[in-house]
DNA sequence: TAACATTGAATAGCACGCTATACAATACTG
DNA sequence: CAGTATTGTATAGCGTGCTATTCAATGTTA
């Protein structure tokens, strides 16, 4: 009755998420970005302004956990808040000019050090291997080990 | 210039690694562990006694982690420390009866919860995937990304 | 329209990662 | 042996995830 967490795939993918983040932190502290701050600014480069409650669908966390994310990026000056046109609850997230500047370089790292995570397989297995880590993770989005659908 | 976070492997591994402790959380909760506190546990199971340097050490966290999870464990009646024989700076951790009867029920629950993320995968791929996860996990480990060696 | 439900956001409080420090005990070295 | 380095823990402070709660604004409906 043991439990072996190298033959773990939520063991395995815990400690490959530490590692890259530790290191895209690493390729981005110089921009003054972390890796959850570089994830809500690819969003708003790919559509700019929006609203609080579709970056934390987009990317899959809680409200309340973009609520903090956003407001260290507004204090660190990485977004500004705009009035809601027609909903005075809501604002609109849009990017900071300094923000806008750092794209380039940012996405560069990012994409960089998702190459070098890649280098562990031997090229053929490459895309195997992401096809098959996107099929897990919708699996299990919907509702997989979740009795009731 | 985007960044599609579809096929990246760090970000999938990471919402992976918070799925599946998402749902081994919801497992363990009614035993009053939490997913952290399983893998202390499972190494206690195999090897009662450690320090808590090894325990960090094996599974992978810095020290200072290792120390915040072992006071919650204590506090929660999971562990207790014992003087080290030859070495007063050092204590030994140690599980308790309570924990002691836990491994049964927690390893079950934890393997469920690993079979049910490889459900994502038609069997015959399950074994690659794995295999797959813990070499690009190693390379990483051994300085996958790092300059100097 | 008044009452109720829903929605967008903020906040409190927790877990668990991290780095940086501090301190005592032990080990090494001149 | 004295002085220095190393080792084992603890603690402070922070980021980023979570749930639960609150509050204002908006929608719905009797």
């Amino acid at each position: 009755m043991t439990f072996d967490k190298t033959r773990s795939a939520g063991v395995l993918a815990g400690e490959l998420a530490r590692l890259y983040s530790a290191e895209l932190q690493r390729r981005l502290a110089p921009l003054g970005l972390s890796a959850a701050q570089f994830l809500v600014l690819s969003e708003l480069w790919s559509e700019d302004g929006q609203t609080q409650r579709a970056l934390a669908g987009q990317l899959g966390v809680e409200q309340a956990t973009m609520a903090n994310t956003l407001a260290r990026m507004e204090r660190d000056h990485l977004i500004a808040r705009k009035q809601h046109p027609d909903d005075r609850r809501s604002q609109l997230v849009v990017l900071t000019e300094v923000a806008r500047r750092l794209e380039v370089v940012a996405v560069t790292a990012a994409v960089e050090v998702n190459e070098a995570v890649l280098e562990g397989l031997p090229a053929a297995e490459r895309e195997l291997f992401l096809s098959m880590l996107g099929r897990v993770v919708s699996a299990m989005r919907d509702g997989n080990g979740k009795q009731q659908a």
